[in-house]
RNA sequence: GGGCUCAUAGCUCAGUUGGUUAGAGCGCACCCCUGAUAAGGGUGAGGUCGAUGGUUCGACUCCAUCUGGGCCCA
């Protein structure tokens, strides 16, 4: 049986808190954001920053569509870290969120429910199926937003459906107008005969089908024939093709080779007559096999560099082409000089372009050949017409080989029927044509003016490409690569196609006349398609009569007079739709005028919204609409490869913020280094359950031992201050100096790192654990632990307002218990920054206390000598002794003293040895490290003080108080 | 295939203009405390710095190549 022993229990002060110690998280924080609902929490954070200066950071509009997924964590999380913070630091920081409405999937979708319905509906009825799914999707990713403890203006987002957002995309494209930048022209495009539509990359199926596979010679114009010195005079000489689609031989423009191949000559007998054809050196053994010529040889060989710019004749049409280069020409298969159809084909197109050649498309919308192919095909269905051409080439003796091959080929997810190129009218807009300064007259359709590009004469000014380059020279990029990367693409990038063949978006706002058939577009028309959308929305576009309705009454076509008109059944890219929120969204309806200080979203938009955004800013102001652009990368699995649902990988945000609470997932957050890739699995994110954990109970015990403490009435001045507590605040001050730092740098890892490390090495188990004695024994009221309390007190009152931008609830929560706290602030959202306090900023004290806390990890290490060898149980049982070896040294713990020595330590008593030559005989003794110190511990003989439990001689000195030590002695006696 | 980019302990991060045996925290293992207690303290084990070659007296750091990732194109 153990001794019954007085216990003084009672008369300690021990911590009390309310913050409890488990954050049930998952039911708190719904709780606090009705709380911060009912408050109108962004609305005062609003009302309190309207005269501060502005750090807008523009939203980017997620896509409507789903449930929130990591990606959309990592990005408004960020977001909210950001705004939040600049708010606290000073800032006018509004938070308004966006959506991107129109667009495909959405549409896709929406037909796909329809399923058979659809043909039914017209395309405004198809249209406003599309936005109730929108908005369903809006409302739901704002509440799972929401949910995560973003604040902004959730119940006013914008939205690029909305009419202003519509009008703001007309504006837009008039200032394009108004540059001269807009033009038409033919592209190839998928299309779907089935439909009679075109077709996006997602409406694609691909599916295996049997196809010709043909090799055709084409007959070599007599340019060619010098670079064939071995051929026989009067041998026919040919370039050799491949092709898997006959049918697009009339439109044939061109054969691309690659300057870098060698091409063989190759002679063979074929009908019993000696030819001589071209074909890629290394390809010329297959090739032969296709054809079954075993009898060859290679007579010379030609660079593809010199056969670039010589000439051919088609086959079956009066028409001579040349050679072009390419660098889509491969040796994967065919003869490595390939049949190019500009109309018919990206690739062709691209290189035809290059070449001036037209994108020529002799095949109608029922891909039934038109009136300018020979007179044996018109009329014919593309692929009927595939046997016809073969037939024909065999005749006409170029065919040299003919056979079958199944290949992946795409069809159309609705008729299921093959999908063939075609190329069709499409609006553009040119990058390298020199931008015009006219029209700048027009008043802006918001109340704030943009200032015109700058270029003196019309027609002379710089191109939109490099205005844009010179753009974002004048722009932070944060990673700094991300300048090069964008400038990268907008070196290479081809002109902007703008239009799309779907229904789900904002309208090219072009009309027809109907008699000619000629195209209206101007910046006034555009204009006045603005500000009939501004009143009646996009969808207006698709009534009946819209067109007289925009135009008036008493528009003429220009070109024949009549005064009919249809509109536009194309719509403009999302692209151009979202790349005009700067003026749509930001500056129309936020009242935000560009260039904004901030656009921060996922890597990936270098070639999306961060371009889209700078062509048109710049086309429209001269000026990119962003001052900084930060990127993060993206979320990949704990192997590093990319989540997605096939693979199983992926981690559910609803899941996550469902088991953990939001703070946690926002710690995480925090903690990574997200301009890389961001490593994700549910353990990981798990895992800052610890940390968080670390730091809310760093606080519990901060404020439990703020109970009785009244900042007003009980706060002991800097100066007065115990050392301890002075130096605390001196390493708190580092830290906000730091932290803020970071914050300032979007280096929020850093301010997890820093806040952490704080949390858990400076104050947990160094600062709290030594004040333990002086916070429980100490009189209430006593200096000692008043002075401790003020440490504490402003420790917390700071510490928990750097973590506000990263724990929105917990920060929250405990700012709610900081005495005298919610005076200052109904909420820790709408207090300030702490700043780096000048009074605890002690260098010199820090310096020192680094030497005392190197001395104190030397007697750490040797009492765990002393514990592990059961000498002692606790620390506090033990005696050390100090023996330093310099002067420096002996002379900074003298200065601390012995007294306090013993309670940095923990242990009952410190004795410090100065004089040399005076180590003991201890087999506890030890050299530290890098320390000029020896170090002796061994166990105190003197008895245990039954109320402080340390081990201390005047125990007993007061013969009324026979178990305590002096000081718990006169405690005792005063309460 | 092209552009940009990443690779340091199980995890998250530091590693200053190349300069001694590569650091921190977490996690883990072991120990202590039981007056922060579904807490707190201590000690310890973990890395051939993705690989190879080169420059250099010396390379995690500079160069080249390769391997494996990521984003965007083709």
């Amino acid at each position: 049986m153990a001794e019954e022993k007085k216990s003084y229990k009672d008369s300690l002060n021990l911590p009390k808190t309310s913050l409890a110690m488990k954050a049930n998280l998952v039911q708190q924080e719904p709780q606090r954001l009705k709380a911060w609902d009912q408050a109108g929490l962004y609305g005062e954070i609003q009302k309190l920053a309207a005269d501060r200066p502005r750090y807008f950071l523009h939203d980017g509009p997620p896509y409507a569509n789903g449930d929130i997924h990591m990606g959309h964590l990592i990005n408004k999380v960020l977001k909210d870290i950001v705004v939040k913070y600049r708010t606290m630091a000073g800032g006018r920081s509004p938070y308004v969120p966006g959506w991107d409405c129109h667009g495909l999937p959405i549409e896709h979708k929406v037909m796909q429910e329809l399923g058979k319905e659809a043909a039914a509906l017209d395309q405004s009825e198809i249209r406003k199926r599309c936005e109730k799914y929108a908005r369903k999707w809006v409302k739901t990713q704002g509440q799972q937003f929401q949910r995560l403890g973003i604040l902004g203006e959730f119940d006013a987002p914008y939205l690029t459906l909305d009419h202003t957002y519509e009008a703001g995309v007309m504006e837009c494209f008039a200032r394009f107008l108004d540059r001269g930048l807009v033009y038409r022209q033919k592209k190839p495009i998928h299309w779907s005969y089935g439909c009679r539509t075109a077709l996006a990359e997602a409406e694609l199926e691909y599916e295996d089908i049997h196809g010709p596979s043909i090799y055709v010679n084409f007959p070599a114009a007599a340019d060619v024939e010098p670079l064939v010195p071995e051929r026989k005079p009067g041998e026919p000489l040919h370039l050799m093709i491949w092709t898997t689609t006959p049918w697009t031989l009339p439109a044939n423009l061109a054969i691309m080779v690659s300057p870098d191949f060698t091409y063989a000559a190759v002679r063979y007998m074929l009908h019993g007559e000696s030819q001589v054809s071209l074909i890629a050196a290394e390809l010329v053994e297959r090739v032969m096999k296709a054809g079954k010529i075993e009898e060859f040889q290679t007579i010379g060989t030609v660079k593809g560099s010199d056969l670039v710019g010589k000439h051919y004749v088609h086959p079956f049409i009066d028409r001579t082409s040349a050679v072009v280069a390419s660098e889509y020409v491969t040796l994967d298969d065919g003869t490595g000089l390939v049949h190019s159809a500009p109309g018919h084909g990206q690739e062709d197109y691209i290189v035809g372009r290059r070449n001036g050649l037209e994108p020529y498309s002799p095949v109608d919308e029922e891909a039934k050949f038109d009136q300018t192919v020979p007179d044996w095909l018109r009329g014919l269905f593309v692929f009927d017409a595939n046997p016809l051409i073969c037939t024909r080439l065999s005749d006409l003796g170029n065919l040299f080989a003919q056979g079958t091959i199944t290949h992946s080929y795409p069809h159309c997810w609705r008729s299921k029927t093959p999908v063939i190129f075609r190329a069709t009218e499409q609006w553009f807009i040119a990058v390298d044509r020199p931008m015009k300064t006219s029209g700048m007259g027009v008043p802006p359709m918001s109340p704030t003016g943009v200032s015109p590009v700058d270029s003196s004469k019309d027609g002379k000014g710089t191109t939109l490409r490099q205005a844009a380059i010179d753009a974002i020279k004048k722009v932070r990029w944060i990673p700094a690569w991300g300048e090069n990367r964008i400038l990268g693409m907008l070196e290479s990038r081809p002109d902007w196609c703008v239009s799309r063949q779907r229904s789900w978006g904002v309208p090219v706002p072009a009309f027809y006349c109907k008699k000619c058939g000629e195209a209206i577009m101007s910046a006034e028309s555009v204009r006045k398609v603005r500000d009939y959308f501004a009143q009646h929305g996009a969808n207006s576009w698709y009534r009946p009569g819209a067109a007289a309705a925009i135009l008036g009454p008493d528009f003429a076509c220009p070109k024949c007079g009549e005064k009919d008109f249809r509109q536009e059944s194309d719509i403009l890219d999302v692209w151009f739709e979202s790349g005009s929120s700067w003026l749509a969204a930001a500056q129309s309806r936020a009242g935000q005028e560009a260039p904004v200080e901030l656009y921060l979203e996922g890597s990936d938009q270098h070639r999306g919204w961060f371009q889209s955004s700078l062509l048109i800013a710049v086309a429209a102001t001269g000026a990119a609409p962003f001052k900084t652009v930060l990127t993060h990368g993206f979320v990949v699995d704990d192997q590093g490869k990319k989540m997605s649902k096939s693979l199983g990988n992926a981690v559910n945000v609803q899941d996550e913020v469902a088991k953990l609470g939001a703070d946690v997932l926002r710690l995480w957050v925090s903690s990574v280094d997200y301009q890389y890739d961001i490593r994700t699995s549910e353990q990981l994110i798990s895992q800052l359950q610890d940390a968080y954990r670390k730091i809310r109970n760093t606080f519990r015990f901060l404020l439990g031992n703020l109970s009785d403490f009244d900042p007003a009435r009980h706060s002991v001045p800097v100066k007065e201050m115990d050392e301890l507590d002075r130096w605390i605040l001196a390493r708190a001050a580092e830290v906000v100096r730091d932290v803020r730092a970071a914050y300032e740098a979007f280096e929020f890892h850093r301010v997890y790192q820093l806040v952490h490390g704080f949390c858990n090495e400076d104050l947990s188990s160094l600062y709290l654990d030594v004040q333990k004695d002086r916070m429980y024994c100490e009189a209430p009221d006593s200096r000692e632990r008043r002075s401790g309390q003020t440490a504490m007190y402003l420790v917390s009152h700071r510490l928990v307002r750097l973590l506000a931008p990263i724990l929105a609830f917990t920060a929250d929560e405990i700012w709610g218990h900081v005495p005298g706290a919610m005076a200052e602030a109904a909420s820790i959202h709408l207090a300030p920054m702490p700043e780096v306090e000048k009074d605890w900023d002690d260098a010199v004290l820090r310096e020192r206390w680094a030497k005392l806390l190197e001395v104190r990890t030397a007697a750490l290490g040797a009492l765990e000598g002393l514990r592990s060898a059961g000498t002692i149980q606790s620390n506090m049982e033990a005696a050390v002794t100090l023996h330093p070896a310099s002067t420096d040294l002996a002379a900074l713990l003298s200065s601390f003293g012995e007294e306090q020595l013993a309670r940095l330590l923990i242990v009952s008593q410190v004795t410090l040895v100065t004089e040399q030559g005076r180590v003991a005989a201890c087999s506890h003794a030890a050299e530290s490290g890098s320390l000029p110190l020896i170090v002796e511990v061994a166990k105190s003989a003197a008895p245990k003080c039954g109320r402080c439990w340390n081990l201390r001689s005047t125990v007993g000195q007061d013969s009324s108080q026979p178990d305590l030590c002096d000081r718990c002695a006169a405690v005792m006696k005063n309460l």
